[in-house]
DNA sequence: CGAGCGCTTGACCGGCGTCAACACCCGTGG
DNA sequence: CCACGGGTGTTGACGCCGGTCAAGCGCTCG
């Protein structure tokens, strides 16, 4: 954890994991066309009587737990949010990874409680939007109700992509679908892996075993690291990927 | 396949893999407390100009192909349906069964295309809803909202629990929790199997892994067969599961 | 400079995949 | 009636992939 761990006796007594940085100006959000608001009308946002709060979250910050009561539905802005849950057996399983325009914790729109815990693996930017709002421009403006639809589908379409596509096959597979799914949007060729720990917790393999498979495929020419860090490779020779 | 592949020159020409039952009478559906149309007055009903059809599949028959055009969503009455999805090298994965009182193809509702393959595992009984009707009762009814809006969540929750507990630790464990998934509602000692190669599909192990696990639960007095057919079995001294 | 953490690599072993043989059920046809 | 064949489930032998345990490296921070 290297951040969120410092010496707190200074600042001002905010939440502790979270700093609020006003309320939301969502006419003039920047991702506004990725988000639940697109297609709001001047007479929508009229009836937006709670303010949304715009937040920020550092790294390892955990935004709700499983099982948690909600406050609220969060849009995400900026940054990585990882949806993990406790197995019976007590381990993490990671089942999903959100990005920018990404609704988080969607579910407490129909049950008001949250079924994961949301973790933060950047620092990140966050919407929260209370449930109240969205209750009520669910039913009244016919926009809005497009768009949840859009998102809800979009949810269930990630979480049976994560089934089929990353928990299926030799650990090299997966290792190798995991790294072109998170393929850096605006670089189609370089991708951003994660701590192998957490790669484990999303693959279901023991971090040794993807520590290898990145190894092989560097050696196999497939990947090229691009710092030391560990977490920016290239993608070589697009083509032979096909074949694994 | 023990249906279905029949002589088919004398019957009467309907769709070859469903039966038309009529029209349904929603208010009066003998599950109606389970489905989307629970909650609806006689105003909402009121609304449903294009008929609901009530259709009978057969085992292994084809309710709709992945990427498929949707005409419209379903609601299982009866039986058992599995979501296939074929991975990148041409395999199969289940990515979740569906019983009695799920909406299958829900993803049609925001794209107007399915993301699944569904298939019929058992004869079953389904409605088939048009999405226009559910295009206009929920913007219209706010009961159906709220209810749609809970079988989003269902889905949602289903997804994110076959990849945490069934795809997750050692090939006894997975077998052991599918068997305890899968008990039957009425009677929570017996439970119910699937094909070896189907469960292999579900939980990413081989059909012979499968039956060599089921074998072993067997001998280890956790699992009493109730007939020859492979699929009945009755779970015995419960206490001892939770240890697997 | 040393401590701690994350990543890598090696040696070893066990669980699961592979390939194969066999049992059983059932429908078909001799 | 039994013979036959295909489909499904079970079981065994064997090998390899991935888990386990441990050592070592490089970075960051105190």
């Amino acid at each position: 954890m290297q951040h969120g761990s410092g010496k707190f006796s200074f600042v001002i007594p905010i939440h502790i994991e979270s700093a609020w940085q006003g309320t939301s100006d969502c006419r003039n959000c920047g991702i506004r066309d990725m988000v639940l608001f697109a297609d709001l009308n001047e007479q929508d946002f009229g009836q937006i009587h709670t303010p949304i709060d715009d937040l920020k979250y550092l790294q390892d910050a955990v935004l709700f737990y499983e099982a948690g009561h909600a406050q609220g539905v969060f849009t995400l802005r900026k940054g990585l949010v990882k949806l993990v849950r406790s197995t019976a057996d007590g381990r993490e399983r990671i089942v999903r990874v959100l990005r920018a325009g990404d609704v988080i914790g969607i579910e407490a729109l129909a049950t008001s409680r949250y079924d994961t815990e949301a973790v933060a693996m950047t620092d990140i930017s966050v919407c929260r939007i209370p449930l109240s709002v969205l209750h009520h421009l669910s039913v009244h403006s016919p926009r809005l109700h497009t768009r949840l639809m859009q998102k809800w589908q979009q949810a269930l379409k990630d979480a049976d992509d994560w089934l089929a596509e990353l928990n299926f096959g030799t650990a090299r597979q997966r290792v190798a679908r995991l790294a072109l799914k998170m393929r850096d949007a605006d670089a189609p060729h370089m991708t951003t892996l994660f701590a192998r720990q957490d790669m484990g917790a999303m693959l279901d393999l023991k971090l040794e075993t993807v520590s290898r498979e990145i190894s092989a495929l560097v050696r196999d020419g497939l990947l090229k690291p691009q710092d030391k860090s560990g977490r920016h490779y290239e993608i070589v020779d697009e083509k032979r990927w096909f074949s694994l």
